[in-house]
DNA sequence: CGGAACTATTGACTATGGGTATACCATCAG
DNA sequence: CTGATGGTATACCCATAGTCAATAGTTCCG
């Protein structure tokens, strides 16, 4: 959808999508070339896009992708609907915790660990945001309020402990 | 890894790991089958694991699964390293505010909903708190953090909307 | 002129996720 | 006896994620 979403500013190439996608989503991740091409692959299959010809010009080959009707309004309906809030009831936290309890190691060590590595994790982000702009600022403040639930969650998770045990025992 | 940690409490069979991971971290997402058995039949091929002969007993053939040495290394490690906190620096959240914002579309409206769909979320969140027992609790909360994490989030960015739009414009 | 480094795309391959279908046996309800 | 339900495992199938390498023209530097 982040490519598609790019493709809807404008008809763009492979190669310029992925520029874009790493400067503004990539952060650190960039997508693999290969995957570029294949996701604009699967989008002109299923008409969310269409290929162009190649153009020979200046350099190489060059194919011109351009979004279609189908596609910006898939887009549109993707931006108006919120992202689904939180509906996995899952985290790895969670499991090492049990697997812990079950397996008869310290979880409370485990989860000291953990505490630890937020703490140096949130001081990296705290750094970031120093010294970038807007963008990293707010991804930044994303991970920090997000290491800082996780914090929360740990301290509960140490606080009941021995109910979770006696549960995961059974 | 999580299958690998209930393969550490005791031999068992595909069947039964694919139950208990039901019960203790499916939570709403059972394992499919397949699943179980390719996941398996994969720490089997990476020495983590041996199958053991066909048992036909009553009933249908059963096989049992045994960690080994290197399983149960793997599982000790695992479980005492911390998980990589928020290394991504990515949100589908930012994803959809900076796309609205490029595209021209009302982003604070979506912030809005989103909101809404989150203070949705948590109230039934803080249902299932009630009646459920210590695990349930507990994921809840880890969820409900998180949560709160991403409204405190949401009213940052809508504050820093224009600056961001200018730095995306670029 | 030779070689980086950049623009631009493709192909082949592996792994994982997830679905459907099927087999086979046992037990219990009707 | 028949058929449903539950236990147990496998075989296919397809989609996406991700990796690596190949190809090929361009510009620019020394």
């Amino acid at each position: 959808m982040a490519l598609l979403g790019l493709l809807d500013r404008e008809p763009s190439h492979g190669y310029d999508l992925k520029r874009d996608y790493d400067a503004y989503f990539g952060r650190g991740r960039p997508l693999p070339f290969s995957q570029v091409y294949a996701t604009l692959g699967r989008l002109a299959r299923d008409g969310k896009a269409v290929i162009g010809e190649a153009e020979s010009g200046a350099g190489p080959d060059r194919k011109r992708y351009t979004i279609t009707e189908e596609g910006k309004s898939e887009v549109e309906v993707w931006l108006a609907e919120p992202i689904l809030p939180e509906p996995h009831f899952q985290t790895e936290l969670f499991v090492k915790v049990v697997l812990s309890l079950m397996l008869g190691r310290p979880a409370e060590e485990y989860l000291d660990v953990q505490r630890t590595a937020h703490l140096a994790r949130m001081r990296e982000l705290t750094d970031v945001k120093q010294k970038g702009g807007v963008v990293d600022m707010l991804l930044a403040d994303h991970g920090l309020f997000h290491l800082e639930a996780d914090l929360c969650w740990i301290d509960l998770t140490e606080a009941r402990l021995a109910a979770l045990a006696e549960e995961v025992a059974a």
